[in-house]
DNA sequence: AGGCGCTTTCACAAATTTTTCACACTTCCT
DNA sequence: AGGAAGTGTGAAAAATTTGTGAAAGCGCCT
């Protein structure tokens, strides 16, 4: 993970690098904007972390070059000074993804880097949700009535897929296929992680969401409504 | 594209209102929760962004009551403290849409709220309709005047050629071949699943729409007319 | 080896759908 | 009108599909 820093100050500098190399990250320095450009347009960083002041040529100018020149979507951190709301609005729309005030805890920063990071491989992290089920796909929860059911693999899969069609029926080989590409098992077992998934899914609530169309498949929704 | 934000730190809130401004929303702000609450009653959102740390009400009992009071289809999402899993739970307990870990990138809560947007603006789905039959292919529900209609998978499929040509006669050799293939039951059992059918569709109601045309088939349509 | 968690198989009962049948009615044709 | 073929009904019989609970099989970890 390979990360630039542009920052003037060289003890803050100093600082921050060492701090994030400790973090097991690959970090490169520069002290003013146009060395920094330069480095940002010859590698390529999953991340910058930039100060808005610098020598030369300053952040917002530098978000800006970097968005226009390269097809970038790496993404920026911009730090800026304190109560300096113009600046954050400034950077936004210069380009950054996130801002830091100025002065900030280092394990905030490193919160943020993750936070940013995350967002941008992942291309954003997705959650599913139908009537009070909830399935955050990145944490692997899944929650009904703010209750944690704890679901296996295979449930897991079954109720992404019901999720993802959610108000629409589901047939029986669309899950199957789902489950177990070309090789389903032999005997059907379907039904048995359809029970299994009922069992969590529905077995403690009053109403059932998880009904079954009796010759075609099962789907998930609130009532016989609608989406 | 009018959205809510409710959050009581008076800097993020500027900032949020300032960077979703800028993406092209109409924001309105509060900064307690009976302010909040009081504005998502009177004015319509099509969503709301919600801290859950509020003075006054907190978000969870917000969220509750607005989802209690209004009809209220709005989305919310709702902003809760780092590594607060209770505050997940207890938020998709209350109704909330997607959350937001603190601290995130703004860039980040802008793409939550384009999927959550996007999500509850619904899905195009295929349907056929017929004078007051309409027949939704994903999840082959049928309503005639706003009645569902319990129909098996046969009784789907049989509607479902009708409905397709309209209103045009089908012959009962087309009808059986859409039933089953080249292998049609020995008795003419086409005969019994029509009948289930008219039990179902035209029996409760004043007008038949399934009509016979003798030696022929049969045809959907409202009267002797057109469609 | 032994325990554990998860998946696949199985056997049956229960639920629902499809076929078959018998009979009364209609429509069409001579 | 009389008869044959086509249709509407209703109900029982036959087939399928599901719901369930438990046992057997597997891979993994201690």
């Amino acid at each position: 993970m390979r990360l630039l820093l542009i920052e003037d100050n060289r003890d803050i500098l100093a600082n921050l690098a060492d701090y994030l190399t400790l973090k097991g990250y690959e970090v490169d320095c520069a002290q003013d904007g146009l060395t920094g450009l330069h480095l940002a347009a010859v590698n390529h960083y999953e991340l910058i972390v930039l100060d808005v002041m610098l020598p030369g040529m300053d952040g917002f100018t530098l978000c800006q070059r970097l968005r226009e020149s390269e097809r970038s979507d790496t993404p920026v951190i911009m730090l800026t000074a304190r109560d300096a709301l113009d600046d954050r609005l400034t950077g936004f729309r210069a380009g950054a993804d996130d801002y830091l005030t100025k002065p900030f805890a280092l394990s905030e920063l490193a919160a943020r880097i993750e936070a940013v990071l995350k967002r941008s491989r992942g291309g954003g992290r997705r959650l599913l949700k139908v009537a009070d089920l909830s399935y955050d796909l990145d944490t692997l929860e899944v929650t009904r009535g703010g209750q944690l059911l704890h679901l296996g693999p295979i449930g897991l899969k079954l109720l992404a897929v019901l999720m993802q069609k959610s108000p629409a029926v589901v047939r029986r080989e669309v899950l199957e296929t789902a489950l177990w590409g070309d090789e389903p098992p032999d005997s059907d077992s379907l039904r048995s992680h359809i029970h299994a998934l009922r069992q969590q899914l529905d077995k403690p609530f009053s109403t059932p969401l998880l009904q079954t169309v009796h010759g075609v498949g099962f789907r998930l929704a609130a009532l016989a409504g609608d989406g």
